[in-house]
DNA sequence: AACACTTACCAAAGCGCTTTGGCTACACCC
DNA sequence: GGGTGTAGCCAAAGCGCTTTGGTAAGTGTT
C-alpha cells in the first residue's frame, strides 16, 4: 500500500493524505481521523527512501565502530552504549546505521556516509588523543557528537559526552593510597586513546598529591583483555618489589587479575587490593547492587549512550546551536577487593 | 555534487554517466574512464535514498537485537556477531541497520521495517523454541536468515546458521563422565531459548548414554551473568551431595564459578572441574591459542556472523532459491580446568 | 547502394513521497 | 455587496537516481 493507492481509496488527494498523517493543521479533524483509520487498517507506512528523498533528511543516525588499535577486537562497551542510544532513537523514530571498520578506514567511511546522504548525523566512538575525525566531520558539515574527548584538539569546538576519567582514577588512586598502598600498578587501555591517557593522568595526579612518584614499571597499557590482566599481574607479582594494589581500566582486566592471584594463592582484598573501572555493562554486572564484587569507579556507558543520542537528535533538529558538553562523574563503589596495604615482610 | 551536475560538467546525459558508473556495457571504455575520473575528482557518490527509490532495493540489511527474556540485558555475543557480518556487508556495499528492542515489541518492529522498505533482508537473532518471527517474516515476504533454529517450528522451511549445540554439550558432558564425574551441574541460559534447550538435551543424552540420569537439582537456567555463575556454584557446593563438575553455557558464567570456588578455597581443575562454552569473543578470549584457560566447547560467533551475512546477501540476490542450512561444529578445547573426579570422601 | 546490425549515446518517465502555490467556498465586517 | 479572511482541499513540481525506449552514426554484407 502506498500513498497514491491510499489516497485513491479515500477519494482524497495525496497532498491531503500526506498532511493528515504528518499532523499539518490545514486538514479538518474529521478528515484526519478518517485518514488515520484507513492508514492503520491497510497497514500503510510511508516508504522511508521516498520520504527521505523528498525531505532531504534520512531520519537515521550512523555509528561507526572502530576495531581497536592493535587487533580485531570489538570493544564490548559498544553493545551497551548502543542499547542506550537505541532507546532514544526508537522513541524519536530514527533508524540506526552501523558500520564496524578497521581503524585506518574510518575517515573514508565517514566521508562516504556523508556523501551518500544516508544519515543525518553520527556518533564518534573511541576518540584518540589527536583524532582527525573531528576536523573531518566539521569540514563535511555533518552533525556529530563525540563519546569522549580528543585531548590535543581541545574541548570547545565540538559537542561531547564524556566521563570524568581523570577524576575517577585520581579518586581511586587516592583511595588506595589512603589504605596505605604506595606501590599501585595501573593496567590501562592503549594510551593513544583519550580516555586511557586521562586515566593515566588522574593516577599520576593522586600519586603526586601524596608525595609519591609514578613508577613507569608499574604502568601497562594494552588491549583490555582478560589475558592482559592475567599476564601483567603474574609478571608484576613474581618480580622484585611487587605492587600491593592494582587499578585496572576494565572489569575484564579484573577477571584476569583474579585468575593470576588465584594461581599465586593470593587473596583478593587481603593480600592484594584491586579497583576496576566498571562501565556497568548489562551482561557484566559487578555483582549486585547491595553486594558489589569489585571495588570500582562506576559510570554507566548505557546512560552515556542515551545522552549522546539525545544530544545528537537535538543537534540535527537545530544545527545552528553552540557545541554542548556533558561531563559525567563516576562514583566510587566499595566492593570486596580492597584492604589495607599489608605490612612489608621484614 | 549530484548526477545532474556531474553529467552537465562532462557534457553527457545522466543516463550515460549513470551507466558508466554502474558498469553497463553500452558505454565506450574511453567515456567510462572519463566519467570515473570525474566522479573521483569531484567526490561524487550516488545518493543512497534516490538510488533506492529508483531501484526498489535499499542495499541495506536489518538486525533486530532483542533484549533478553528477563531483563534489559544485551547479549554480548551480538558485538562479535555483528563485527563478523559487517565485514561481509562492507565488502558488498551494503548498509547495516540496527534496532535494539524489548522482546515483546519485536514482531511489531519487523512489520514496520518491512513496510517502511528500509532494508532488503534481516537476520533473526536469538530464536526461541517456538518463535513467531519466522512465520511473520515468511508471510511478509522479507528475506531472512536465522542465527540459530526454532525447535517447534522445525528446520526445513527457512534458512539458518546454527552451532551444533546438542552435540557440543553431549561431547563436553561425555568428556567429564570419562574423567570419572557423575554429578555434573549444568548452568544454562534460559531454556525457552532454542540454543539452551538443545544444550540441555545434549547434556541429558550424554548422561543417559553413560547410564546416568539427569538430576534436576543440578540444572539451572538463567540470564548468563557472572553473578549467576557465582550464586549457583556457591549454593550447589554448600548443600548436600554437591557436584564435582560444572558445565556452563558461557565464559562469563565461568568467571562467576571461579569466584565462588575462590571464596570456598577450592581449586579449579583439581577440586572442581569446569567446562564452559566459548563463543570466541574478541574481547573475552579464553586465554591464548596455545594456553587456553578454560576447557571449553568453542565455536566462533564472529564466523557465524560472516556466514549469516553471506547467506543473506545470496538470498536477497536470488530470492527463489530453496532454504539453506549450515550447522557449525564446536570443537572441544582442553584447557586447565578439568581433572579426574576426586575420590569420594569416605 | 540498399539493407541490417551494432555501437554509443540521449530524453523522458517513474520510483513514492513532501511541499509549493494555488483554488473554491463560506463566513465576517462595514 | 464588495472586500478580506480563512478553512479545507488539490494539481503539479521536485527530490536524485535508474531504466525504458528510443535515435544517429558507423560498420558490414550482398
Amino acid at each position: 500500500m502506498n500513498l497514491k493507492e491510499l489516497s485513491e481509496l479515500l477519494g482524497l488527494s495525496q497532498t491531503t493524505v500526506s498532511r493528515a498523517l504528518n499532523g499539518y493543521p490545514e486538514v479538518s479533524e474529521k478528515t484526519r481521523e478518517k485518514v488515520m483509520a484507513a492508514a492503520r487498517a491497510h497497514n500503510y507506512t510511508p516508504n522511508t527512501r521516498a520520504r527521505g528523498l523528498a525531505t532531504g533528511r534520512s531520519n537515521a543516525v550512523g555509528h561507526v565502530i572502530p576495531l581497536t588499535v592493535s587487533h580485531e577486537v570489538v570493544n564490548p562497551v559498544f553493545a551497551d552504549f548502543i542499547a542506550g542510544a537505541s532507546e532514544i532513537y526508537s522513541r524519536e523514530n530514527y533508524d540506526m546505521h552501523l558500520s564496524v571498520v578497521p581503524n585506518d578506514e574510518e575517515a573514508e567511511v565517514y566521508r562516504q556516509i556523508a556523501l551518500k546522504g544516508s544519515v543525518d548525523g553520527v556518533i564518534v566512538h573511541g576518540p584518540k588523543i589527536d583524532d582527525p575525525r573531528i576536523a573531518l566531520l566539521k569540514e563535511i558539515g555533518m552533525p556529530f557528537i563525540v563519546h569522549g574527548r580528543s585531548g590535543d584538539i581541545g574541548e570547545v569546538g565540538y559537542s561531547w559526552v564524556d566521563m570524568n576519567n581523570t577524576r575517577a582514577f585520581d579518586m581511586a588512586t587516592s583511595y588506595l593510597i589512603d589504605l596505605g598502598h604506595s606501590r599501585i600498578a595501573l593496567l590501562n587501555g592503549h594510551e593513544t586513546m583519550d580516555f586511557a591517557a586521562r586515566r593515566r593522568a588522574g593516577y599520576r595526579n593522586a600519586l603526586e598529591n601524596a608525595g609519591l612518584s609514578e613508577d613507569a614499571r608499574l604502568c601497562f597499557e594494552a588491549e583490555m583483555t582478560e589475558d592482559f590482566g592475567y599476564s601483567a599481574t603474574k609478571s608484576l607479582l613474581t618480580s622484585g618489589n611487587p605492587p600491593t594494589a592494582f587499578l585496572v581500566s576494565s572489569i575484564i582486566i579484573g577477571f584476569g587479575v583474579r585468575r593470576a592471584l588465584d594461581e599465586l594463592d593470593l587473596k583478593l582484598g587481603k593480600d592484594i587490593s584491586l579497583i576496576v573501572h566498571d562501565d556497568d555493562l548489562s551482561y557484566l554486572r559487578n555483582g549486585t547492587d547491595n553486594a558489589p564484587i569489585y571495588t570500582c569507579t562506576r559510570s554507566s556507558v548505557r546512560n552515556a549512550g542515551r545522552i549522546c543520542a539525545e544530544m545528537l537528535m537535538d543537534q540535527i533538529q537545530n544545527p545552528a546551536q553552540a557545541p554542548r558538553h556533558v561531563l559525567l562523574d563516576a562514583e566510587l563503589v566499595v566492593g570486596a577487593t580492597c584492604g589495607p596495604a599489608p605490612a612489608p615482610v621484614a
